[in-house]
RNA sequence: GGCGACGUGGCCGAGUGGUUUAGGCAGGGGCCUGCAAAGCCCCGUACGUGGGUUCGAUUCCCACCGUCGCCUCCA
């Protein structure tokens, strides 16, 4: 069974899954206002090779991820741009899947919008009013922290030191600087549902909280994101479903930092780029295989050398699935339903995996069986290569990893020079057949000689 | 200020109380090739600094230096 840290615990621990051989996850997504970022892209790349990497052990696999459509960074931009809310969501919220599909990320089972849940949202703002845990002020309704069993308990350090370094609001109406808004009481010119405690809009932790429980249910396996939302979003989330007494996600996950020239990406830093500008430019599974590189855990390094390198690295891969005609596995993979793979290698990747997910190591194996296939092509030895070939691309297929080469098609022209130079080789004339290779490079064409002639691909 | 993470060979990046090596990229040498490319083999002998524990530490403990983060919007 995989272990796998826990925020909350700060252990790594088995993850228990409410009904044996389901999984239900939940994982923040994105607020559709701007580009999708270097961070997003990572954050759901991680959840994406933990999904993929469940399913590969055979577990059905429930995966929510919210899109937040209606927020304050949204109804700045829609101002600013003179056009509607609805319209500047939509427009990133296709960049967003636009990204997604680049980076092979699995599409979620649901893809809850907080517009859609306004309603189960008043609800549940209603019944924290009622049970007194939740009170109004002059600018929306605000959950009292100091009610909440057990909160701080993902922020990870004692509540003094959060009180302490808690923003002073401008109106003190708020009774304590943790507690945080449930609904925002509708401001001129801000759109707005009307509700019994005055018209406004959903706060940011009330979403993923009613989404969640909506579509999961009590005690959902497993609520993930990027490490920033440990605290205070997750808290706030968590802090929201104690207060309703209902039991929440039963194991948080967390990914680390994208850094970008040592220092973490941010808003408030200014230093974002763009995922949209990446993907224009490097192979997507590059990003993939960056991310895997390194432990979800630990921070990452970002930069055009760091792609540049892993793109070489993929070179290697997709060298071999040339060589070998690997035909591509179907996504995402499950391990269980594959013959002909190499059973020691099989049960090396789990018992990896299921270590806290030590993708680096598991790679580092997937590259290993590369080395091996390829000794085995060049010893002749097609039976075994090909057992390893099959087990690289499904173990780099339960990471989400797609082992292929690039299909480019060879126009006539390209074609009948490739024979030429063949035609030439055959009769040793290599100043002829240079020339050829040389175009061919020119062209952009990597040119290999194998058995059956000359080879190109881009 | 409070709390925490990290510091590994040219670069990226794992890992471990002691035997043989993560892995990738780049570099050098060799095999293969008409020459290349691809592939294969070999090579550099690394763990921030100073102490301590230990028969033995890169791995544990302490201090220091450095980098980064959380406590505020953020994935």
């Amino acid at each position: 069974m995989l272990n796998l840290h826990d925020t909350a615990t700060g252990q790594v621990r088995p993850l228990a899954l409410r009904d044996e051989g389901k999984v239900s996850m939940y994982v923040c997504g994105p607020t559709v206002y701007d580009l999708p970022h270097l961070g997003h892209g990572r954050f759901t790349l991680v959840f994406d090779v933990l999904r993929r990497y469940l399913i590969a052990r055979g577990l059905e696999v429930t995966y929510v991820s919210n899109i937040t459509d209606i927020d304050d960074n949204i109804i700045a931009k829609a101002l600013k741009e003179g056009r509607s809310e609805t319209e500047v969501a939509a427009e990133f919220e296709a960049e967003w899947w636009a990204a997604m599909d680049r980076l092979g990320v699995l599409r979620p089972d649901a893809t809850p919008h907080a517009t859609e849940f306004v309603t189960g949202m008043i609800a549940t703002i209603n019944e924290l009013l009622d049970s007194g845990v939740a009170y109004r002020t002059s600018d929306g309704v605000y959950l009292d922290t100091s009610t909440v069993e057990g909160y701080g308990l993902l922020a990870g350090q004692p509540l003094e030191s959060l009180r302490a370094g808690a923003r002073i609001e401008a109106d003190e109406e708020k009774r304590s600087p943790l507690d945080f808004a449930l609904w925002k009481a509708a401001k001129p010119e801000e759109p707005a549902w009307e509700a019994p405690f005055g018209a406004g809009r959903p706060g940011w932790h009330t979403e993923c909280v009613v989404m969640s429980l909506s579509l999961l249910g009590d005690g959902f396996d497993l609520h993930g994101g990027g490490l920033d939302l440990k605290f205070p979003h997750h808290e706030n989330e968590r802090a929201q479903s104690v207060a309703l007494g209902r039991p929440f996600a039963q194991h948080w996950a967390h990914n680390g930092w994208v850094m970008v020239d040592g220092e973490k990406m941010s808003k408030s830093l200014g230093n974002f780029t763009s995922l949209t500008d990446l993907l224009a430019k490097a192979d997507g599974r590059a990003y993939r295989l960056l991310v895997l590189r390194s432990h979800y855990r630990a921070p990452i390094e970002v930069t055009t050398d760091t792609i540049a390198d892993a793109e070489r690295g993929l070179g290697r891969l997709d060298t071999l699935a040339r060589r070998m005609d690997l035909a591509a596995t179907p996504s995402p993979v499950v391990l269980g339903e594959i013959d002909g793979l190499d059973p020691q290698a099989i049960e090396r990747f789990v018992e990896l995996m299921d270590d806290d997910l030590q993708t680096p190591q598991a790679l580092g194996l997937v590259f290993e069986l590369v080395g091996e296939a390829n000794t085995a092509l060049d010893a002749g030895d097609d039976e075994r290569a090909g057992q390893l070939g099959a087990t690289v691309v499904a173990l780099a297929g339960a990471m989400g990893l797609e082992i292929g080469w690039s299909t480019d098609e060879i126009d006539v022209a390209t074609l009948a020079l490739a024979a030429e130079r063949d035609e030439a080789r055959a009769a040793k004339d290599f100043v002829r057949s240079d020339e050829i290779r040389e175009q061919l490079q020119a062209a952009g064409w990597v040119v290999e000689d194998t058995p059956e002639g000359t080879s190109l691909h881009r």
